[in-house]
Order: C-alpha cells, then structure tokens, then sequence
DNA sequence: TTGAATTTTCAATAATTATTGAAAATTAAA
DNA sequence: TTTAATTTTCAATAATTATTGAAAATTCAA
C-alpha cells in the first residue's frame, strides 16, 4: 500500500471515531494528522492537508490543547505557531479519559449524590428504593473504574520505567 | 427532596451524558425512565413520560435492545409489550463496552492492521516509522484494554458470585 | 508607536443528526 | 377470514452541531 492511501484512510477513520465518540471529526483529524507527523506543523499546514477553513483550525487546535493532547511550539526567529500531538497514546487515553471523567462523569456523579437527599412519602416506597439503588450502583460503578484507571495508569508508568531500565 | 424533582434530573442528566458520548438524547433518557422504573413499561408510558412521539420510543427501544440493555416482555393476556432496562450497572457498562468495541473500535483495528502492509519508498524513513509506531501504539493499548476490561468483567463475577454465597 | 503577519472570534450558513407523524405492516382476538 | 389494536417504517421537518470566512484582536519586528 502506498504511504498517501494508508495516511488518508488512517485520517478517515480516526474522524469518524471521533464523531461515534461525540468529538468533532475535524478535531480527531487534526490529530490524527499531527499523530502521523514526525515535524511539528502549523495552522496553514494543517488547513491544506485537511482543506478547511482557517477558523475551524484554529478552533480545533484549542480544543485538542484544551484536552490535554496537543501543545503548541514557538520556533526561533518565526511568527508562526508549530503543533504537536501527543504521541504516547496510554497518555492521550489516560488524559482523555480524565478530562472526560471531569466534564461529562463529574456532573452525574454530583446529581446522584443530591438525590440521595431524596425522602419523598408521597410516593411508594419501591420507586424510592429504586432509585436509590440505581444511584448508589452508578456512584459505585464509577469508583471502581477510577481505581481500575489508576492501576492502569501506575502499570503504565512501570512499563514506562522499565524501558528507562532498560537503556 | 421530592422524588418527582430528582426523578427529573436524573432524566437530564443521564440525557446529556448521553449526548456526549454520542447517543441520542431520547435514547438515554428512555434507558433513565427504565431504569426507575420498578415495573416494566409501555411504549404509552414512554411517550407520555418523556412528551416523545411514538416512533421515536419506538426506534429508541429498538436501539436499546440492540445495544443489548433492555429487553421487552409479554403479559398474558395483553396485547401490548413491556419494556424493562437492565438494572446491574456493570451489566450494562460491560455490554456498552463490547458493542462500542465491536461498532467503533473494530474498524479502526482493521485499518491499522491493514496499514502495516505499507512501504512506499517514494516517501521519508522518518514519515513511513511513525505511521506503523502510532498504529503499533494504538493496537498495543487496544489490547491492553481488552485484557483489562476482561479482569473487570471476571472480578464483577466473583464479587456476584461471593454475594450469593453469603445467602 | 506603526503596521504587517498571524491568530482568534463569532454571526451566518451548511451539514448532520434526531424527531415527528401518518401510512404501512404486523399481530392476534373475534 | 375480518378487523381493530399495536408496532414499525420512513419521508418530511426540526433541532443540533460543525464549519466557514471575514472582521476584530493580538503579536512582534521595524
């Protein structure tokens, strides 16, 4: 397979994770594209490869630094901002997984923790105890899958290590 | 706090997780309503419950079920179905997983798998070494993942497994 | 300070996705 | 069989989300 074909179907695939996923497609292709780069690249850069519009580059590339998952570079004598993209991908999973435990997680996890409060007579006791049980379940979940990331984490940070080690 | 009050957030919030995670607001908000519910439900209840039209309760129970998170039921002697969520959390965070696996990710494993057959000498060492390093990396963390989800699945097993040896 | 290069913002517009609602299909009781 | 109850489908429409592009803001060299 040629190099552009294999480049352009891993970009094509990777905007379209990204929108299953609720990320804008744009914003997975600029990574996707910044992924595949061995050089950092700029804003113009990235509207030819991908051909869109300034505005939505810049837009996208806030939202991947917002994220954790892109940075921005300054090169010696030039005007022009260069990006990057986070390349370890256990750090880009571990990050996304973060931000989205912060923004979208976060917000449940506070609601079910008010209608603990509930105590409401007026209505059968089974569609309390529903409730509860469905909450405290959730809230349950959710505090296992974050020790689970955090052994996943220090894993990673072990095998990290040991590579060092290894050198 | 009233239970209709909490009921409502609960509804909400689930909704929006859901969108953000891409999956229609009703879809979720059907799942909330089930999930509440002691008893299984109609699509009549559903569409009165959420103000939603009959086809879209339709459509939304049949994504449910696909998804494999709810399941419909029969009472003798009527005429119309019940509907009723899958209440263990894990049960459902465990099967939204393989689904979004198989869906989503699966495609993407294909393409990276397929990409490895690459070499194009019209193009840099360096550009052809970080596309298989990114598609190495990514199916690497794809399988650790996999292994990781399994021991979370077997772990919920044992833990289910102790509870009924405790009765 | 200028002012040209560059980036950001955001109202307008396009593209996508979700929802409706009524017609068609299905189901099962009479 | 009929026929009425119920569910499904899907074209039309609404709602949401993404993108454009040009004006405004920012940055920095002169």
């Amino acid at each position: 397979m040629k190099y552009d074909e294999a480049k352009h179907r891993f970009i094509q695939q990777w905007g379209a994770l990204g929108t299953a996923w609720g990320i804008s497609r744009t914003m997975a292709q600029i990574q996707a594209v910044l992924l595949l780069s061995p050089e950092s690249m700029t804003a113009d850069d990235l509207m030819e490869e991908l051909g869109i519009s300034r505005g939505n580059v810049s837009m996208s590339l806030k939202s991947l630094i917002d994220w954790g998952v892109a940075t921005k570079e300054y090169k010696a004598g030039e005007r022009k901002e260069y990006f990057r993209a986070e390349k370890d991908i256990y750090r880009v999973a571990t990050q996304v997984a973060h931000e989205r435990r912060k923004r979208e997680l976060e917000p449940v996890l506070h609601m079910l923790e008010s209608i603990k409060e509930m105590d409401d007579k007026e209505v059968s006791k089974s569609k309390r105890e529903e409730m509860k049980k469905v909450g405290a379940n959730i809230l349950d979940l959710a505090k296992k899958s974050d020790s689970l990331l955090k052994k996943f984490i220090s894993a990673e940070k072990n095998w990290f290590l040991n590579k060092l080690m290894k050198l």
